[in-house]
DNA sequence: CGGATTGTTCTTCC
DNA sequence: CGGAAGAACAATCC
């Protein structure tokens, strides 16, 4: 289940592999989640690389000269963007790499992209539900529209953060769910958050105080840029073939701990249904 | 085998 | 009309 650092993590190892080099053919397996084979080759083979940029969870591929091509990636639940160089070692990540799918290409690769340095890029997507689009510039445009400022963003303001949460009665937990209002956060994080802030996920927004809002405001960008250096996180077994493995998974305090105690009080971590999402809390410590 | 799983989008409703 | 709630959706696992 990427989030924005594990998505942020795939940007970054990306940035180091992917820019300047150029494709050379396109094998698209699953035209459903990228588009079809025909239009994928007759657009990019001879493309090179330029920036990716992330977006919320999403990431946008650009290419050298070209001003309206772009790829739009999202990886959804279980989408991994794997690299591989010509010795075939591996890096990048998102979802679970069982053994039985360490080869590549496996079942679940949606998608090839073969570089003319023998390199290879994957986006392997278990259920997929993730997607690998080609898009036009006013496409990536209204894309990112639909994505609020981010807490990571060392801009990022908790006054603005206040005024919005101040402005609605929905529950805080899906509140800070919609990428429209924040972007970035979703349901390992936010759970997370809410527990480092004292909140209670069912609290309506706009009964938060000043304070916990600003608390809340801090633990959003906290949990993720902790999650970040430690190279993001999944909840299952994340691996990432290339070494660098996501540690996050270990300073989870309440999401997945359900009939746990407490880290903080002691008491048992529960878990409950809210707004159809798994939400898990501490009913002794967060208010 | 039905329920759980998720982010996003579509539909419905007030 | 806008915001919010809920359903739908993608596919698979247990």
């Amino acid at each position: 289940m990427p989030e924005l650092p594990e998505v942020e993590t795939v940007k970054r190892q990306l940035d180091k592999k992917l820019i300047g080099k150029t494709i050379e053919s396109v094998e698209v397996l699953s035209e459903k989640q990228v588009g079809s084979d025909e239009f994928y080759e007759t657009r990019l083979i001879g493309k090179t690389f330029d920036l990716i940029e992330r977006i919320g969870k999403l990431l946008i591929f650009s290419f050298f000269g070209e001003a309206d091509l772009f790829i739009l990636g999202h990886l959804k639940m279980t989408g991994q963007i794997i690299y591989e160089d010509s010795i075939g070692t591996t890096s990048g990540g998102g979802h679970t790499l069982t053994e039985n799918d360490a080869e590549l290409p496996n079942r679940h690769t949606r998608i090839i992209f073969n570089l003319d340095d023998g390199t290879t890029l994957y986006f392997n997507d278990l259920r997929k539900f993730g997607y690998m689009k080609l898009a036009t510039k006013s496409e990536v445009a209204k894309a990112k529209s639909n994505y609020g400022p981010e807490p990571i963003d060392p801009n990022f303001d908790c006054e603005h953060f206040y005024q919005v949460i101040h402005k609605s009665a929905m529950p805080i937990k899906p509140l800070l769910l919609d990428q429209k209002r924040f972007a970035g956060l979703g349901n390992i994080y936010v759970d997370e958050a809410l527990f480092r802030a004292g909140v209670l996920p069912s609290r309506p927004a706009n009964k938060v105080t000043k304070v916990e809002s600003l608390k809340l405001c801090q633990a959003t960008g906290q949990v993720m840029r902790e999650s970040i250096e430690l190279g993001g996180t999944t909840f299952m077994n994340f691996t990432d073939t290339g070494g660098e493995s996501g540690n996050f998974k270990d300073k989870l305090q309440v999401f997945g701990k359900q009939g746990t105690p407490c880290p903080r009080c002691s008491g048992e971590i529960t878990k409950i249904k809210l707004r159809g999402r798994g939400t898990h809390f501490c009913p002794n410590c967060q208010k």
